[in-house]
DNA sequence: AAGCCGATCAACCGCAATGTT
DNA sequence: CAACATTGCGGTTGATCGGCT
């Protein structure tokens, strides 16, 4: 079946609206309702296609548009929707009022996305990833504390202790002079002497490149090395870096109930009671 | 002052779904 | 039921703006 073309490119203006023909689009529909989108703009005398015109009103002249920034009920609105339902953005602008689907399709992407990116969190998933979280900075900030041991202490309430672990023991590979309390840097730098393991590593790693339970001896070792130990209970035997690791970049969405249980499980939001945001604030 | 660059968002494009003849 | 028309949707583009050098 042949598509039709949505308007005659001859003679169609393009680009941004003037006010005028905002004006006469307005007046239009406020005397006749919008009708049929085809017909419109040369009943309205807009030199304009009926697509652009029809945009123009649902996306910016509509009277019961809400304009202005998203509040911070919006945003987290418009989060559990896309967990729910993805990219169905008219979906999700219908259940908030005044706002269009473009206006939230864009807010999505120029600000709450990179925002879920920032805090580990995946975008397309909403499960938490390990690799979109920034843990260099993270963590630099945390070894240069001089009250190190107690920020760790809450920043392990705060993380799922796995991953604190494992990020304490990759931040030598990521910050080359890293500043540390104490001796901890000449700890720190030195590899793994006491594995045994045939599995060839890579040279500079310090870190195993095997993740199985054989290797959790050698790390937790290093853990009680940056003084961690007393802070973070040992690996166990069910800790998979695979799993943590592996969700894809742009996988297919995961149900809302699935997302939710590997966000529980990695990490912990919850803010404990005791919890002082001043030693945070570096 | 000028140029560069990243962020923002209005508008466009193409496809799919739905409606009409 | 097929053919065509219309509408809706989501991805992408490009103009504009503000901050920085």
């Amino acid at each position: 079946m042949g598509r039709s073309p949505c308007c005659d490119k001859n003679g169609v203006k393009k680009g941004p609206w003037t006010a005028e023909e905002d004006q006469k689009l307005i007046d239009y529909i406020r005397f006749h309702g919008p009708g049929n989108w085809r017909t419109l703009p040369k009943n309205a005398g807009l030199h304009r296609c009926g697509k652009s015109c029809r945009l123009r009103w649902t996306n910016y002249l509509r009277p019961d548009i809400k304009r202005g920034r998203f509040s911070f009920e919006e945003e987290e609105t418009i989060i559990q929707l896309h967990s729910v339902m993805g990219n169905k953005w008219s979906a999700i602008a219908a259940r908030l009022p005044g706002r269009t689907d473009n206006e939230i399709k864009n807010h999505w992407n120029t600000h709450i996305r990179k925002r879920l990116v920032r805090s580990g969190i995946d975008p397309v998933t909403h499960s938490p990833r390990l690799d979109l979280l920034d843990l260099s900075s993270l963590l630099s900030a945390l070894f240069n504390q001089p009250n190190f041991s107690a920020v760790a202490t809450h920043a392990s309430s705060l993380l799922n202790p796995d991953v604190l672990r494992l990020a304490s023991l990759l931040l030598p590979l990521q910050n080359p002079n890293p500043v540390y309390p104490s001796n901890l840097d000449q700890n720190l730098q030195t590899p793994n002497t006491s594995s045994e393991s045939s599995q060839p590593q890579a040279e500079t790693s310090t870190v195993p490149t095997n993740y199985e339970t054989s290797s959790l001896e050698p790390m937790n070792a290093r853990l009680d090395d940056v003084g961690l130990a007393d802070v973070l209970p040992p690996l166990s035997e069910s800790f998979d870096l695979d799993s943590l690791m592996s969700t894809p970049m742009s996988s297919p969405r995961q149900n809302s109930i699935e997302a939710e249980t590997n966000s529980s499980t990695f990490f912990d939001f919850g803010i404990p009671e005791d919890f002082i945001l001043d030693d945070f604030m570096f």
